[in-house]
This record gives C-alpha cells, sequence and structure tokens, in this order.
DNA sequence: CGCGACATGTAAGCCGTTACATGATTGC
DNA sequence: GCAATCATGTAACGGCTTACATGTCGCG
C-alpha cells in the first residue's frame, strides 16, 4: 500500500490541502506516515494528473494560496476498490528484538538495564500520546459511526506500546527468576567493569 | 537502525553463511527483514570490509563453497556499543487503519465484511505462525539466558496478532451495537453529505 | 525584528523489495 | 529428467526520510 490510498481516505471525509495533511500524518501514531512533504505534494498532483481529485485553488485577499483537494467519482470509486480488496495484514517491527538477540555480549545488569530504559522510553511515549490526543484537533467527521472508528484507531497506538511494556516485564521477571535459580553460575564475573576485550 | 547489527547480533551466536542468516530472517516474524539476498549478501561485504567481521571459506570435497563470517574483537565491541545505545522504540504499522479512515463510503455490512476478512487473516497468520514454530529448527543457543529470551521473542508477533485480533472483535461488537441502538436512519449513499445527527 | 505557524514545493539518498542470474547436490 | 535445497551474488526499482528552498502572516 502507498500513502496514495491513504491520501484518497483522507480526503473522503472533505477538501484538505496538503498542509491539512501533513499535519494529519505527523500528528497520528496510527497513520504509518511521518507526514513528510516530499511524499505528500508529489502525490497529490499525481492523483490530480489521475483524475482521482479536484484541485480548488484558493487564493484570501492577503495571505498564502492554499489547493484544496476533493475527491471526483472516480476517486471515490478508486478508494472503494481498495476498501473492498484484501486488507493488508499489520505489521509490527521492534528492533529491541535484534538487540536482545545479540545479548548475550551483555552482563545480567547490563541487560536489565538496557530493559529498563526500553520501558522507560515506552512509558514516556504512551504520556505524549495521551498528551497529544489532549489537545489534538480531529477532523471533522460526518457520522457517528466514523466518530467511532476514528476514536478506536487513534486508541489503538497506546494499548500497543502499553501492551508491549507488559511482554517487558514479564520477560524482566522472568530473567530475575532465572537469576537466582542458578545464583552462583559463573556467567560472566562482573564487578564494575572490566568485560571489554 | 539497519540491517548490519541485526547480522552482528545474529553472529554473536556463532559463525554463519549468508545463506543461515538469510534464512533465519525469513522464517522469524520478530526479525522484520524479508531475508532478501541482496542486502544480506551486501551487508556481509560491508562488514567484512570495515573489519567486524572474519570470512572463512569452506570448500568442502564436493558441495558449493560457502563463507562462514564470524565476529572479530572490533565487531563485538560495535555490537556492545550499540546494544547500550538508547533503545529504539517498536512501530505497529496497521494499513487496515487507513482504509477505516476511508470508510464511511461502505455500506455497514461492507464495513462488518471489512472487518470479517482482516479478522480471518490474522486468525490464518497466527495459526501460520505457530505450525512454523513447532517444525522451525532453532539457532544453537549457548545459554539458558539466551534461550529464554529467543523464546520469549518468537512468541510475541503471535502475541501481537491475536491482540489485533480482540481490537477487532471489540470494533465490530462497538459497530454493532451503534447499528441496533440507531436502527432506520436513512444510511449516507456515495454523495452523501451532514448525516448531521 | 525575529519566531512560529501557514503553505508549497525540490534534492539527495537510504533502506528495502522483487526479480534475475548462476551453479552444485540430493532425492523422487 | 525434474524439483527442491544449498549457496552466492546482481539489477531495477519504489517508498520513505531528512534536509533544503521559498514566501506570507500574525504576534510579542
Amino acid at each position: 500500500m502507498s500513502i496514495e490510498f491513504a491520501i484518497l481516505a483522507l480526503l473522503s471525509s472533505g477538501p484538505h490541502s496538503g498542509y491539512d495533511l501533513k499535519k494529519l500524518f505527523s500528528e497520528s501514531e496510527a497513520l504509518p506516515w511521518s507526514g513528510n512533504n516530499n511524499q505528500i505534494y508529489r502525490s497529490l498532483v499525481a492523483l490530480h494528473r489521475s483524475g482521482l481529485t479536484d484541485q480548488d485553488i484558493q487564493q484570501p485577499a492577503e495571505g498564502p494560496a492554499r489547493k484544496l483537494y476533493t475527491l471526483t467519482p472516480a476517486g471515490r470509486e478508486a478508494l472503494r476498490e481498495w476498501l473492498t480488496s484484501e486488507p493488508d495484514l499489520p505489521a509490527f517491527r521492534a528492533p529491541i528484538f535484534a538487540r536482545l538477540i545479540g545479548s548475550d555480549l551483555l552482563t545480567d545488569e547490563e541487560l536489565d538495564q538496557l530493559l529498563s530504559r526500553y520501558d522507560e522510553e515506552l512509558r514516556l511515549k504512551v504520556i505524549g500520546l495521551e498528551e497529544l490526543a489532549r489537545r489534538g484537533r480531529r477532523i471533522e467527521l460526518g457520522s457517528e459511526r466514523q466518530r467511532l472508528i476514528w476514536q478506536r484507531i487513534n486508541d489503538r497506538p497506546a494499548a500497543v506500546y502499553r501492551s508491549e511494556q507488559e511482554w517487558v516485564a514479564e520477560l524482566r521477571w522472568a530473567l530475575a527468576r532465572l537469576q537466582t535459580s542458578a545464583p552462583s553460575l559463573p556467567r560472566r564475573q562482573e564487578s564494575g567493569e572490566g568485560v571489554g576485550r
């Protein structure tokens, strides 16, 4: 899937400018794009060339011009087609996994520190998302149904981060239990430093 | 993070060939790379040029040659540095979100169908992962600790898919409740505007 | 007078993907 | 003989990111 369908989806709720879309993308954790200009403005041009959007150039008396894009019937049809095609699976990528795979180079303490820092970052991220949700402006939504969907979508990322926190907590607990159950195996003698080679 | 660190991490458990790594990547849902040759062989060359790996060319009497890579002390040090640097947050991207944002073009029935198909795909994916886990060969792991970690990591993706299934179920339930509570409101047709309420 | 928000665009480059290409060995 | 697996590589391409570039407006 490319960003173009996401743009069509956002346009289905009403006309938007590139700048609008940019902010919607960058303020929503659920839309997996950074909201960078390059993609958005190029995509808008491409969509317009393909006849999927109308372009309405607005020139206020004093102020920067803005281009409002709206779905054409062809655009709505393209969106509908996509909506009814096979849905893609979600992707969860946690670079921490790769680190953990190489973590036999770490002492128990260093490993726990890594997990602790990860947990802390997750915690901060969740707080940040909640803050953003509080003062985030919302897209104009027509129907009750659409408002419900938008709300569920926007609650989801924080829930995923929280579930990751739980996973980390369980892993740390299991690791701690392992340590106490096999206390004096000379795994790695570390007192402060001296692990470097 | 690039794949090179992940390769270093995998090499920390012992020598591996490009082909080995390719399979580890493509058989593990947790390692977020497809296991394509292009990246792996290029990365191995790059790592070797940087002095982070040793290359051991094996030529069996009858059989294709294979190049076994091992971490050098510099490679271990680079891995350690990465392990103790700021861990990245996980990323969850669900293209279904983008579809749902555009889903006001769908009737209640079509929307539920979309969610139902999504749920079905998630279910199949989980089954596939469990099957893969059953007959998947494992990397040689030295320590009990590392075996524990590897196991927790490999269980995680299926858990994430299952949690997504729960999210879908709750959403469908909420949508159904919405329908029954407002039974015969004329639903928006394709060109509709302002359903009000 | 500078800064942040509004608004639109371009350039360069990384990272990842699929597909292509080659060749040996094992087993049906 | 043909397919699958082992094993190593290259070509073409697309999507996404950061950074660059330009200009207006309102506010302290």
